[in-house]
DNA sequence: GTTTATGCAAATTCTTTGCAATACT
DNA sequence: AGTATTGCAAAGAATTTGCATAAAC
């Protein structure tokens, strides 16, 4: 048994061809990714039905989440520790970089001194866009 | 002169009809509004694509920020300090309550140490779901 | 054998573009 | 008068729904 089968599985999750594609692809591209992203990486493969089904099956059970961006369209991208069902908290930093176009998760938290008082937080969202430090260091050459 | 007209005006902006209904949308509801939530406020009274299009513009001279959420649609908000076309700068964190379906702009400062280190920010978003204490005390009784 | 996932067709929602007519300053 | 805005028609993305077939456990 593959990794990824185990990951599924111990997500609670059906081991089906068109998840562990779309898994692989997140673990191969390491950068968020949205519905018609992953179908570029995976043409004539699966339904795009398929592919909105398993992101959502993928959050639900932990092993992706969302990240809000102002594109319209939903990114997602690999929890990184041990999210499930139940526990899926995600108060680290998304970076998107408008030349190569790449969103990624970083370490960086949010201090709670952001937190408001009187609202119940279930989800949050710390979302920059901007220049990477690849992209800026290939623009000045 | 009207307030509203004046507000166009020294943004850089002619004054019609649409944009004074427009701004007074977002000055009444006092809450963040995507193009549909405009449409079902002023039916049948301007295009869609004069609303898109007016929101557009509202951005570009510092009269409107977009919100980075989940819903799929863009939300926008009234930039509440001096934001023009050149300044224009939203550090602070946005509220979304799930029961009453309102978006709002808070005081709340992204805290300097969140920023990262070689990536170059021009647009941030700081972002929370959850019950906001008006429906939490709703729910209580 | 039962439950869950997939594919196909179709529809819905959000957004953008081009162009002629109209309104603003 | 000259420039910017609007409406209409149409197209283009992203996403969702229903239902029959197929695959997983």
């Amino acid at each position: 048994m593959t990794a990824h089968e185990n990951q599924l599985k111990s997500h609670g999750l059906r081991v089906t061809d068109a998840r562990l594609r779309v898994l692989e692809a997140f673990v191969l591209k390491s950068v968020a990714l949205s519905q018609p992203d992953i179908m570029l990486l995976l043409p004539d493969t699966f339904d795009r039905v398929t592919v909105y089904r398993t992101l959502e099956r993928f959050v639900q059970h932990g092993i992706l989440h969302e990240i809000a961006d102002f594109s319209g369209a939903i990114r997602y991208a690999l929890c990184n520790n041990g999210c499930n069902r139940h526990n899926h908290r995600h108060d680290h930093l998304h970076l998107h970089c408008r030349i190569c176009n790449a969103t990624r998760c970083t370490d960086i938290l949010l201090q709670q001194e952001v937190l408001p008082v009187g609202f119940l937080v279930e989800k949050t969202s710390l979302y920059m866009e901007g220049i990477c430090s690849d992209c800026q260091s290939k623009q000045v050459q």
